[in-house]
DNA sequence: TATGAATGAGTGTTCATTCAT
DNA sequence: TATGAATGAACACTCATTCAT
């Protein structure tokens, strides 16, 4: 027989691929109307398939968030190794921000869905669940960090700390995303100000 | 004298209500199952009335939205009534940070539907424009609060301030809602924390 | 008691009064936007009065239909009086539709509603035969022009004779109606050679 | 060879019928109640089919009778061929005219959702646009018609001559329909007539 | 009489999902 | 695998008509 099944890991790759260019399309049409208002047939055309086929990969939409948001989460895990391997117990505290929320918000801006998949998780409790994940990552990574600051401090309150961190750039990112240039800098010093100002009396370097 | 009509005025009180008790279902619904997934028909029959009733009164699904942000809008004016009313030069910032986080704590808790009408607008550009009066609402009278602490400040600064004020508050809430008892007032003594350190530099009180 | 009952009559005229406004509304509904699409609220509100009111008066839509069609064809009756009065059989016959389709015409733009109710009729069975009665009014009436001329003639092929005409008239209009000035002037020129040489042979003016 | 992806051109015939029936769908109900009363939902269950299928075919209500439409525009297209293809100047104008009239009323009788459409246009602007076309083709089909039997005629007025050709026919076609047997032909040759008698005057053979 | 609130079946249309091919 | 036709329960919204006042 002339058809050997030589195919199989062929095929195996070209299903990474339809996924991959699905989760794609779900990453664009999210970030362009918003979960809820993304429509499964939508996505299956951007991605250039067939709704049969996003759903062999695929069972339901909110699969397609969960998975976006694994990515996510993986990618969020090495945006701060960098700083890990400085001395962070010896850096000035405003450095320390920066080093973090830098690339958070190049990661915010690379990743327009990132935030779609914050809001529905707000509005919709199963989503929540799946997409819980995204907040983890980024808030115990953060947690670490600030061990590494005050390695005497109760695990408690080290999450609090982080929680909180994370919560205020939550809070305050809606202020610097419509923004460009300058005033989107000052957006940020603005920001980095606040999470200075909170850590500061916790947080100041061992050095001082 | 007294009597030309009488059914008129009458109808129209029932109108009144008729409008105050679908604003209720709205807001029940829209706090159960965010705006997006709120049906205009399920609003309808929370009020105990058919469809038709609630076409009668609001156009459309927007409409309740707005009018209930409306309403919000108008609650939040009173609400920092009484923080005016004292003296707030010479008042300790933590003071001052309390007569106005609680309030508006309080407020947020009484009103369920507030945070679904945000979030909504976060994700639909047409409720955006509608609901954008909340914001206003809140940052500019903390904005005004604030050029009483400090009254030779510029305009543009003290709006920075007061939206990344109102920022702050927005992104830490998410914390405090689920929380009851102790955790909450941890969460919440946290957020004042944030708020006072933040303002601290800038807003320190006269008699100081 | 000093509010006797001299209301009565008074009520009437006014029962009179607002069943004419109702009247001019519908027309001016129809007008716009066709029988099928024109709204029994909408209409009501036409004439600064309420839905209940509106059924006080006319049944339902259809009944409004109804006395709009009475009142066209009373004045259709109306509108050939000076032909009549005329010696028809010694007119040469171009005069003859002058006289006949001009007032038509002037008919036709003073009531734009007309054209509404025969459209209406066309599609809807219940409709018709209430309508019936305005392509009645003007049929018999021309039959009983042409019957003048030739009053040999049998009552069936005059009556073919006259709904032929009007058909004609009916299919043209469409023609004449969107035009202006002398593009207009030209149309009605068009339509009245059609009828001219459709008549000739057979109702040639006596005296020649 | 021959088969690759043997099901997807097998899929796209299905749904070629499939356009097909729904389109037999529209035009019976068309026809029944016609366009304005007609309901998507109605449509759908004719052709036996949900409403979503209906939907996949065509976006909405008006696209069915804009596909019908351009059906019969084409099937127009083809009516007069015969005509065109015997020697118009040389036949004589009682036989053009049967030529013409006969092959469009036993069309208008194939299509009864035909005359629908027309009335649909003449209330709905947005309609009336997508149902030009068909006027269009017959009108410069005549025209062309026209135009061979006076070659130095000018362009507008055969327009003209066309356009209230086609007028007249509209006209009587209410008289023809609802007939039949010996009455229907009568009103047939009653058309034939005015049409006969307009037309002399400009159109007579060449042979004579 | 007159009002206008109230009705509720029905309208065009959508969309997550399934299924035959 | 991949297709795209098919589903059908919902949705936002309408409107002729009724009814309590």
């Amino acid at each position: 027989m002339s058809r050997e099944r030589a195919s199989g890991p062929r095929r195996q790759v070209r299903g990474k691929q339809r996924m991959e260019s699905l989760l794609r399309a779900a990453e664009e049409v999210f970030a362009e109307i918003g979960y809820e208002r993304a429509t499964t047939n939508l996505i299956a055309s951007r991605a250039s398939v067939s709704p049969g086929t996003l759903y062999q990969f695929y069972p339901n939409k909110e699969a397609l968030a969960e998975a976006l948001a694994m990515q996510y989460a993986q990618e969020l895990e090495g945006l701060h190794q960098s700083v890990f391997q400085s001395k962070i117990a010896a850096v000035p505290l405003s450095d320390l921000v920066d080093a973090t929320v830098d690339p958070f918000l190049e990661f915010h801006r690379r990743n327009p869905a990132f935030e779609a998949l914050f809001l529905a998780a707000a509005v919709s409790p199963e989503l929540a669940g799946r997409v819980q994940v995204l907040h983890d990552a980024v808030a115990s990574r953060i947690s670490a960090l600030f061990e590494q600051r005050m390695p005497e401090a109760k695990e408690q309150d080290l999450r609090w700390l982080a929680e909180t961190a994370v919560g205020i750039v939550r809070g305050l990112i809606p202020l610097i995303t419509p923004l460009k240039g300058s005033k989107r800098s000052r957006a940020i010093r603005e920001l980095k100000t606040v999470l200075v100002r909170y850590l500061q009396p916790v947080l100041t370097s061992r050095k001082n």
